[in-house]
DNA sequence: TTTTACAATTGGTCAGACCACGTAATTCTC
DNA sequence: GAGAATTACGTGGTCTGACCAATTGTAAAA
């Protein structure tokens, strides 16, 4: 895969060194790096070129940099990755239809993963939420539901979801205001099964909050 | 979003930079990006900053590097990022989980959505793919797939899906072979609806092949 | 006109300098 | 001796300048 006759960029042998590294020893996320000068040192490179290395790993999001401190491993869960891709992916004026429309498949599959949680569970998130909202943590639709998808257990899809609740806040007006009875609505529905309800929810909230 | 008091790192700046450019510029695909000493210059910062803003891009797979050339915007499609993530991700079990379901979750709302075709368009949209597997050119259940997707309409999804299916074709074992037999199968659930057939299309399809 | 040689541009890499930030060791104060 | 203030050191952040290597464009030579 990795070409060896044309010579690999030197930043690249670095990136590549770190990951044999990061193997050998074992290191996982919070665990540090050697620093910049030492690694420079030890692999016989210049630093500008280790610092390229860290930079483009930095980027996508695999390392942290702390001024003064080191570098760190990065829980790869937390990889900015989507940020990274929806700046270049959304770039060209992509329809807000499309956005829209793919945020509601993901709250569509995050409330189905929900279900399959015990009704304990259940209580229980909603009940922090409930918590949250007499709080004045919790103010609009998307709030509850960025609660709830944070929940879910997905982290990529969550992390996708606020990219695009971003977009979609972007170019739609203010979200709509949250009634502490769509709450109980959607938990009923979620503790029944009702997939008509839950589907309403992630498609037309406002109207069950009409309907009210 | 992005913080401002604590001023940004500056290769970062050079990437928003870049950003904007890209954007005001309609740039795509191919086009050539300023060389490193003219931006160097426009945007008064060193050049080690350039280039470690591109050297970042650049393992992201979103520019090109062509020595004594220049600089080049990428399709980004071509994306090395996926052997780069797997690189470093592999080992975590949650990730590859992630990755499928929200997968599973585009299919199901790319399928739905196409639900809304005429018969006709699904009619021709099924023939020509007919002919493509005729054709060797689709061989693969994820190649069919793609080719359904990329008919869905939605142009986002479509392509958030090529980055899962990238990424989960290096942790998984190859792609499952195609009978044609499946493409009837999944014709005929969506002409007649037949929402079991397509949901077990998404999350197993190799069972439908089983069956018959 | 075609070919060849050379100059200019561009990326690739390195070395060194200096600043800013944190931490740990040290010194000072009480 | 304990705590507070200071200092020294290590680290990342950034810039500059230098040189090499690949490519392209241009001008001279055939």
């Amino acid at each position: 895969m990795t070409k060896s006759t044309a010579q690999l960029k030197v930043y690249l042998s670095v990136v590549h060194k770190l990951k044999e590294m990061i193997q050998r020893d074992r290191l996982s996320a919070g665990d540090r790096l050697p620093s910049e000068r030492e690694l420079s040192e030890r692999l016989s490179v210049g630093r500008s070129s280790v610092r390229e290395a860290f930079r483009a790993l930095e980027l996508l999001g695999l390392i942290e940099t702390r001024h003064g401190e080191g570098t760190f491993l990065r829980d790869f869960r937390d990889h900015h990755l989507v940020e990274l891709l929806g700046m270049f992916i959304l770039q060209n004026g992509q329809a807000e239809k499309d956005v829209l429309e793919m945020k509601i498949w993901i709250e569509m599959g995050s409330m189905n993963r929900m279900l399959q949680n015990d009704v304990s569970t259940l209580n229980w998130l909603f009940d922090s939420i409930v918590t949250g909202y007499q709080n004045g943590e919790i103010t609009t639709i998307n709030h509850f539901k960025s609660s709830l998808f944070e929940s879910s257990g997905n982290r990529l899809a969550y992390k996708v979801w606020l990219v695009l609740y971003d977009f979609d806040r972007m170019s739609s007006k203010e979200s709509a205001a949250l009634d502490i009875e769509l709450i109980y609505t959607v938990k009923k529905a979620m503790l029944s099964k009702d997939m008509t309800i839950i589907r309403t929810f992630c498609t037309e909230p406002v109207t069950l909050q009409q309907a009210k």
